[in-house]
DNA sequence: TGCACGATCTCG
DNA sequence: GAGATCGTGCAT
């Protein structure tokens, strides 16, 4: 068996489904980040959080099309980066159809827990907002032969949301 | 045109 | 426990 067939690239079906069924299906697979000077790093997602829709308090969509979320409006398989406390970049994969705003937050990979070492980790930046991961050359997914086990959790940072959406199990994270 | 506030991290 | 630091959304 090759390599290639261990590792096939995720593609627009996987996203194109609601974030909750995405969001768990994402914990173990790989991001493989392509740098400018043709190194190649993979890791494994160990944590994401699902952001779902404009009813969704917690997320950003709750405000409305806006300039930032208009790409969660997009097809699932875009690329959402925002910058949060001015020098945080958050890395996010919006999921399900045209004109409901879904994503995904990569949270952890492999040993690097919070979602701002992440991007940092795998040099993110403004740059990779609304683009595509079946198109990019330097960001892209690969699926795993062994499915990973998660446990879930109440989402971080988001007590302004309210009761309701605040007590969401909507992280998932690797056991 | 101004202002309050984050889906956070690091240091003390 | 607090400061860093700035784009965004909403009020003015």
């Amino acid at each position: 068996m090759t390599l290639d067939t261990l590792k096939t690239k995720l593609q627009q079906d996987f996203f194109t489904r609601d974030v909750l069924d995405v969001a768990p299906d994402l914990v173990g697979k790989t991001i493989v980040r392509k740098f400018a000077n043709g190194q190649v790093k993979r890791v494994v997602i160990s944590e994401v959080e699902a952001y779902r829709g404009e009813d969704d308090l917690a997320c950003h969509a709750s405000k409305g099309r806006t300039t930032r979320t208009d790409i969660m409006y997009h097809e699932g398989g875009h690329i959402y980066v925002y910058l949060i406390y001015g020098m945080h970049y958050m890395l996010n994969f919006v999921t399900s159809i045209e004109n409901n705003p879904q994503a995904v937050l990569i949270r952890g990979v492999d040993n690097v827990l919070g979602p701002g070492r992440v991007a940092k980790l795998l040099e993110i930046d403004k740059s990779f907002h609304r683009s595509s991961l079946f198109t990019s050359d330097s960001i892209w997914l690969e699926d795993n032969v062994d499915v990973s086990s998660y446990r879930t959790d109440v989402r971080v940072g988001i007590d302004y949301a309210g009761d309701y959406w605040k007590n969401r199990p909507w992280r998932f994270i690797k056991i």
